[in-house]
DNA sequence: AGAATAGTGTCTGTGAGACATTATCTG
DNA sequence: CAGATAATGTCTCACAGACACTATTCT
């Protein structure tokens, strides 16, 4: 990379500087109920309270915004490589009293595992509906990911993500009925994830608690690693 | 660490300069073909070039980036009022010569009368599949918002904002058909117009086109001109 | 009257949900 | 063998699409 400042503005049409930071919603599962992670602030404003974690972007470090979104969250909750979807940008000279501001909102789902190292050193968990307390407008943004979570469940393989591989189609079904907050069709839920063709199975079963037919174990394809298999007629109540 | 007392941000711990830009695809049917509009560059880089309609945010001006947006839209293209929607944040250092830079990208869809008076004053059409020659990665951009709006039409009441009420079922369906890229089966598509319920008729009616009977006038109900209508089981193809 | 398009009634096949049944484990 | 949960077979009803029919205009 040998490019200097090549294209230098001039100063007469630079724009006032915009504040520009990324954060994320982290979310999982944990008792049966969606919660989001929090980290505490380190820095003013809001020193001390819980927060999304989040930062400004480091253009030395970040390639583009995804890239700052990972960095933030190996950084700050230890997660790598996870399922991450841009949400939206919230922005303005109101939401930040530091001056007018861009936050570029990720949602990334794991399994609760995944995230027993971070918790123990001090990374928080709510629950999604829980939002006392946030600065800026952090709790629109938590509501916005939840929001486009849940509605996304409906009809995508989004859910997924907040199950540890290898999992039992009734453990994934738990997850999906978790998120819609209803029960779901068992034949037509196993149906659907029969159409949307992102699962395979794992030789081997489980037995867990004891006495019973074991399941199948399954794990997500490579390929749905970061794209969503979706289906036009959604995933409907049942039972 | 941070010194960081009230307001001000101390020297050593603010972020480099990011350009922070808003970038409109804003679309309308051109002879049953979706197209996008484009302006020419007036200033470095690529000066000239027709782009999309965007520019710097302007934090003197700009409450937020919607209202950003909206100022380009009125500036460039004489458009007021119309259905916007957040596509989705471009960023990185690659994207433009002068600098890591994000541009908050928009997607707006206006019906082709409204464009008449900024096409005469040198506002450009082009399809959406036509993307050559775009400057920065606005190809990109063009494409996952004619992507993001194809996916839309098929569920939701997206496209009636192509249409300059007071328009006809039959005119309707024709931009579904044109945005779907398929025939759509009446009887269906008017059931999903009636489920939807975002149409009001309008008294009177239209003859065009002489010798046959009459369509009823509809146009939008005013509480969907900026939320949509969705369903969850598409208009599907038809005949 | 005939042509043309708007608008509706009705049949049918597909597929989602309900329910019943089989399968396979533990104790 | 009983009990528990996994997994599947099958019936039914709702709804999307097909098709035919009616409605209303103009020439």
């Amino acid at each position: 990379m040998q490019k200097a400042k090549n294209m230098a503005i001039a100063p007469e049409i630079l724009p006032d500087p915009v504040l520009c930071t990324v954060d994320v919603v982290l979310l999982t599962l944990h008792l049966g109920e969606l919660h989001f992670a929090v980290v505490a602030r380190d820095a003013d404003p809001f020193r001390g309270v819980q927060a999304l974690p989040g930062g400004f972007v480091h253009p030395q470090e970040d390639a583009d915004a995804r890239e700052c979104a990972l960095r933030v969250l190996r950084e700050k909750a230890g997660v790598s490589g996870p399922y991450l979807e841009q949400l939206s940008v919230f922005s303005g000279r109101a939401r930040d009293p530091r001056g007018w501001s861009v936050s570029i909102a990720w949602v990334t789902l794991v399994p609760e595992s995944s995230l027993e190292e971070a918790v123990g050193k001090g990374l928080g968990l709510r629950k999604v509906h829980d939002l006392g307390g946030l600065p800026f407008d952090h709790a629109d943004i938590v509501r916005a990911a939840s929001d486009r979570v849940r509605s996304k469940s409906s009809y995508s393989s989004l859910p997924v993500h907040l199950c540890q591989p290898p999992f039992t189609l009734p453990e994934l079904q738990s997850v999906y009925e978790s998120l819609l907050g209803e029960p779901v069709n068992k034949v037509s839920f196993r149906r659907k994830m029969a159409e949307l063709d992102f699962l395979e199975p794992v030789e081997g079963e489980m037995q867990r608690s004891g006495a019973h037919r074991p399941a199948q174990l399954w794990r997500l394809k490579t390929r749905f690693r970061q794209a969503l298999s979706m289906t036009d007629r959604g995933i409907n109540s049942g039972t």
